[in-house]
DNA sequence: TAGTTTTGTTAGACTACCCTAACTTTATAT
DNA sequence: ATATAAAGTTAGGGTAGTCTAACAAAACTA
């Protein structure tokens, strides 16, 4: 079985490589970068995950996951997401509370306390950030969306999901207006440095380039 | 904040030390023993609990909680048995499944997220096993209970906990027709080896001394 | 192409938790 | 009261995961 440190390195390492960020493989200093650890920390694991076969990689050379270490990432990423899913529709907590406890609860080990919650929770689809909750077999349906600093001005759109999971962030969504299949209308955005003025409910807001980065709409 | 290592030393200390152990201290024999470590280990964790003023200790001495410590265990036993009641009330685990992935979950750090639970159930007193549950201000009510080895022959009793939470031990209680709020009848005991022969619902049963020293009546 | 910057690796050290083996203290039993 | 047994401690060592500092390779840039 693996620690819980291992793990958060696959976890990790799922989200850098994965169709959301757009490319297939990720680096020492990144992934470091990612977990809060300095490179050396994270060299070591790689030598260890590589060890496992969960990894590929060479020394100098790139990082991504094996079909092994996808599996695994996975299985974490979907007891975030349904424990997530539990916080928040079972206990109340919102949408910017439920990350950093499914954080711990993701490493709880046992598979029919996994099947059992999903069916207590009648097999949701989405977590509370709307994002796909992988079914038991790890299989991930990858939803067509972009980032609402894709969206062209004049259009309107509607958001499915948020990147960045952090309170901060999330409480400022909501301050926004904005929440989970809210309406976004684009009225302009600037050329110099993206900022954009969007209107949800026929209220308007100045977001910025790096708040529409983290906005998935459809 | 403790580590899991630590919370699991306070609470086996707790464990060791409690009205139903019949005694107020314990040694590092005992502890390591109920721990499955060495004593060895078990020492160093002495010294560092001491340090923290979270046990009574001297070197060569007996070994007691502080309030502190004993605040602490507390609320792990707390986590402990709410997670129990969480995982059969709401996930259809058996009373003998419950016990090891609540180790697990007793560990998870969330204030609202203990609080949401307890509400959620129901604030219930007690778990899966009949052990009271202990309220948020860390308070808990002893009960008037003693051992089925302790009841006199001729005499009935019903079953309110159980002392062992093993799997093994709980489906050999299933096995012998008992749960809780079993209705038990002392029909006859050997002076020898205390093996007992009692009543459930019409059907006898012969139990060893060490069964019935792990059943707590009224 | 030759710096220079960025990225990645290694060596050595630290903490937490665990172990074995040897030792010391305390308790028990003649 | 002494010998033996039981309980407890210490010394030294291992692994996992983290760090800093020094170094090496690769990528960029002029
Ligand atoms: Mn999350
Ligand atoms: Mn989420
Ligand atoms: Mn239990
Ligand atoms: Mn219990």
């Amino acid at each position: 079985m693996l620690s819980q440190t291992e793990e958060n390195y696959l976890k990790a390492l799922f989200h850098l490589t994965s169709e959301t960020a757009n490319k297939s493989e990720t680096g020492t200093n990144e992934l470091a970068a990612a977990l809060n650890v300095k490179p050396a920390t994270a060299n070591d694991m790689l030598k260890k995950l590589k060890e496992k076969k969960l990894i590929n990689y060479e020394k100098y050379g790139k990082v991504s996951l094996t079909a092994a270490g996808r599996r695994q990432a996975i299985e974490v990423v979907r007891k975030h997401r349904l424990w997530e899913t539990f916080l928040y529709e079972k206990l109340q907590f919102s949408w910017d509370e439920v990350h950093e406890v499914a954080e711990q609860l993701e490493h709880i080990y046992s598979p029919k306390l996994i099947e059992q919650l999903e069916k207590f929770l009648g097999y949701p689809e989405f977590d509370p950030h709307g994002d796909v909750i992988p079914n038991a077999k790890g299989e991930l349906k990858l939803q067509a969306r972009k980032t609402l600093s894709q969206v062209m001005v004049g259009k309107s759109c509607k958001l499915v999901a948020v990147k960045d999971n952090s309170a901060s962030f999330l409480q400022y969504v909501v301050k926004v207006g904005l929440g989970l299949s809210s309406k976004i209308k684009l009225i302009s955005r600037q050329e110099f440095d993206g900022t954009t003025e969007i209107e949800v409910n026929g209220k308007k807001s100045m977001v910025s380039q790096k708040f529409a980065d983290n906005i998935f709409v459809v």
